[in-house]
This record gives structure tokens, C-alpha cells and sequence, in this order.
DNA sequence: TGCATATTTCGCTCATTGGCGAAATATGCA
DNA sequence: TGCATATTTCGCCAATGAGCGAAATATGCA
């Protein structure tokens, strides 16, 4: 029941939502995201926390990148379940189509560039 | 979107999660779902305000009862979803389990006696 | 009509959560 | 080592939401 109110309780907040259908075709950096959301760095993370504590990504640190994506095939299969509903459903969200635009203007960007320009400032 | 989140933060709280579960096997009336859970019957009505919204139950009234049960084969595919991936996912959880033998307590119960017990206090 | 009763709505309090910026914690590079 | 930078944690504030009891709204019955 715990386990499962964690996968409701992250799955129940629309920038969550935006972040967990970003991550569709493939990992993502905590800049990238947060270039992709427009909200603050630190609300990213907690975010992406929220959403691995649930099991709903994966996390991959790579130097002092740290990447998320979905889960793999694991154990726990209420999350893959999850994410697949979360997919089908949102498939067509006219605010899900606006990010996946600018999702690719983000992934067109250098992603150096991008977080010297999120943290510097 | 908008839609989808109603769904999901419905779906995010324990208690709504024990009255869906509650339903699986019929149709209750709020005096016995207050019976049930426990809780003040304003917070239950609330609460089933809250999954009907979703679209999560469908709603009843028979003379001064009112009939929560689960929502028939109307077009919102995402809330039939949702309710039988919930009902997989909780089906071996131990607080549903108990209440589950709760609630052949409580269908034993005259449903009139139950009511009068809890509005007239 | 007037009364009993099943449910909902309202008003309130308390706990939780999202948001931000600043500080702290890695990590890589000179 | 010391500095730049990517991410997380911390401390705070505002908004949301769960919970209750009291009042309001049906509905049935005498």
C-alpha cells in the first residue's frame, strides 16, 4: 500500500507529469529538464527525487552530470505499469505536445552551455 | 492533462484508495463506508466527491440513500484504467485485507441502524 | 405540513507540499 | 591543491488538502 501511494503521490503533480514524459526518448540531464520546465534547478531536483523514490526513473551519474530515465526491467512492476498508463494517457496532452517541441530546441542546445548558464547566474 | 491529474491525485491518498477497493465487489452507501473507514462522514462524502469528480465511481440515489459503486462502461478509458490497475496493484495489501474483513462485518449490519447510529450522534 | 434522517456544504485548523534562493556537497580540471 | 560547475539539501513562505463539527440541503414518512 506504501509503495503504492509513493507511485500515486509522485504521479500526482503536472510538472512531474511533463518531467516523466519528457524522458519518452531517452535520458536526460537535471539542466536540460529544468531548461524544458522553466522552474527553478532546485525544484527539478526534488522533483526527479520524488519520482525515484517512487521507482518511476532511473538515475545514471555521469561525472557531475547526473541523468535520469526510465526504469529499467526491475522487480518493480507497479511502477513500469505506471509509467506505461501514464504514457498511454497523456499521449495526446496538447501541454505534453508544447514540451516535446521544446524539448527538441533543448536537446539542440549544448548541454555545458546550458547549466554554465543555470548555475552561474 | 487536466483530466488525468484529477485521476491521479484522486488516486493519491489512502483512504480513497480503500473506499475504491471497498467497492469492488458492489455497490455501498456512505453510512457504511463511514462504518468502514472509520472517518467523519463529511470526510467521506468529501472523498467520494473527490473519485466521482475523476470519474473514478459512479454516484446513485435511492430515496434518502445515496449508492457509490464503480463507474459502468461510459467513455473515460483512463479512470476504467486507472481502477483496475488499482485493484491489481492493492490486491495483496495487507491494509485492504482488513478491511475487507471489515466490511463483512459491516454488510451484516442493518444498513437503517447503522445510519441513524451515525447522523444522530 | 412538520419531523426524522441521509448526505452534502461550510468554516475552520493543522499538516503536507510546491516553489524559490542560498548554502552545502560532489566532481572534474588546471 | 584550488577553482569552476552540476546537483542536492536546507530554510523559508504560500498554497493546497485532509480532517472534523455544525449548519444546510434533500428525501421519506406520519
Amino acid at each position: 500500500m506504501k509503495d503504492f501511494l509513493n507511485i500515486t503521490k509522485a504521479l500526482s503533480d503536472e510538472n512531474r507529469l511533463r518531467m516523466l514524459m519528457a524522458l519518452r526518448d531517452g535520458e536526460l540531464c537535471v539542466c536540460q529538464i529544468t531548461e524544458l520546465t522553466g522552474l527553478a534547478m532546485s525544484t527539478v531536483s526534488k522533483h526527479l527525487s520524488v519520482l525515484y523514490q517512487a521507482g518511476l526513473v532511473n538515475a545514471r551519474k555521469e561525472g557531475r552530470w547526473m541523468y535520469y530515465s526510465f526504469p529499467g526491467k526491475g522487480p518493480p512492476a507497479a511502477a513500469r505499469e505506471a509509467v506505461a498508463w501514464v504514457r498511454r494517457s497523456l499521449a495526446e496532452s496538447e501541454r505534453i505536445a508544447e514540451d516535446t517541441k521544446r524539448l527538441k530546441k533543448v536537446l539542440a542546445m549544448d548541454v555545458t552551455e546550458l547549466c554554465k548558464r543555470q548555475c552561474g547566474n
